[in-house]
DNA sequence: CCCCTAATGGGACTCCCGTTCCGTTAGGAT
DNA sequence: ATCCTAACGGAACGGGAGTCCCATTAGGGG
């Protein structure tokens, strides 16, 4: 019943982000709860919501989420959800700021191909699964609803490009692909056929379509078609 | 103030599509509103409030929407509304029945590589207008919240697909492709990064990111990436 | 260890979404 | 043209989401 894929149970006590869920801008009046003592209690009841918004998104998806529902599973008081983050949008911000920390370490397999597939096959077995799947449509629903649930969502997929466009540029140092490849946009070239499926049909997402979206993003590259063009 | 693309504005009377919005399983009770009387005022009052639907999903977004200013904006009762439709996904879910009948008419350049693009320009056109793109980011919410609203915005996605895979099975009959190419994964190929790109990043949706896509659809295709595998 | 106050929690209150009721309007068949 | 009733529209109702107020709890600096 607990997380399946990465989630690698930090302790209840030191979160991992202590960091202000909205820092109102130059407004030096009372500042936003959470901020002043981050520690103990107000740890615990953040870690506490989210872990409780995470379940309510699977289970219910982001316009079925009820902050009062989600106050009862954290055993937190209902007025405390709606003080600390005042809505669905910004507490699914906050959640997506949490995600991306946690980073899943990258493969290396010597070849741009190989690379490309155990990302993909790593995509597909996200979405597939049933709670990281609902997770993230829930978490892009809600970035097309509010701002700064988008701008969290999109440092998300940074973090996540990021972390994978090494394996390009290594491509590129062992002359498998031109020179001046966007190694950012082989990345999401990727990961962009997958999430299309997801999105628009109903049809599984299955190894067999991570395979095609590595290989197609990897002939691509080596085709020239992601090599930056100067405008 | 209008509809900015296709919309080809078609009178008042007679309505695209007089078919029952929900049809009730085999409850043979009193029929759902709208389906033992479809013309006339009834069809006027679907066309209106959908088109209302429209322009408070471009400007509020999905979770925005609020059927009661709807109402108001297509001149016609709150109560039948919430009689024929029943809530917001069933209404998105019938505007998206209504956008799939609405075909634009493929083009024919005579080769993969331009039909391609002409494809992924004409998609990367109707996601970064400002009307049409809130209109799509809204439509893509609402599936993701509704299953019948995903249902029908499937299908409008198969008959879009479905109106441009002749131009792949062209490029295999002139020899551009292999003979086995799974013509549908071609097209959704194209879309894909278009799509990816406007969920993820902030990036500009440009006609370079469209050449983009539709050069390494191109060149993925060429290279054998979309022949189908039998299981 | 003690104090100050940030932060939480319960409960009452408000407002608005969605429903229900019933009278009115207008298809469409004869 | 007339009738029957499907469909619409206004108004009142109920419930639940979000807000406010104040008492209570527990950080964390001294």
């Amino acid at each position: 019943m607990a997380a399946e894929l990465p989630r690698p149970e930090p302790p209840p006590s030191e979160p991992a982000t202590p960091e202000p869920p909205t820092p109102e801008p130059a407004t030096t009046g009372p500042s936003t709860p959470g901020t002043v003592r981050p520690g103990g209690r107000t740890a615990r009841v953040r870690a506490a919501v989210l872990r409780a918004a995470e379940d309510a998104l699977v289970e219910r998806g982001f316009n079925g989420l009820d902050l009062g529902d989600i106050a009862q599973r954290a055993e937190v008081g209902r007025t405390t959800v709606y003080r600390r983050w005042g809505g669905t949008t910004a507490l699914v911000a906050d959640l997506l700021a949490d995600m991306a920390e946690q980073s899943l370490p990258r493969t290396d397999s010597g070849s741009l191909a190989g690379d490309l597939r155990a990302n993909a096959r790593l995509v597909q077995r996200t979405l597939a699964d049933p709670r990281q799947g609902a997770l993230f449509r829930a978490v892009i629903v809600a970035a097309n609803c509010d701002p700064d649930a988008a701008e969290a969502l999109r440092h998300f997929y940074r973090r996540r490009v990021e972390e994978w466009a090494p394996c390009v540029t290594a491509a590129v140092e062992r002359g498998e692909i031109p020179s001046d490849t966007d190694e950012f946009e082989v990345v999401r070239a990727v990961s962009a056929p997958l999430y299309y499926r997801m999105l628009t049909t109903a049809e599984p997402l299955d190894e067999a379509a991570a395979d095609r979206a590595a290989q197609a993003a990897t002939e691509a590259a080596r085709a020239g078609a992601y090599r930056r063009r100067d405008a």
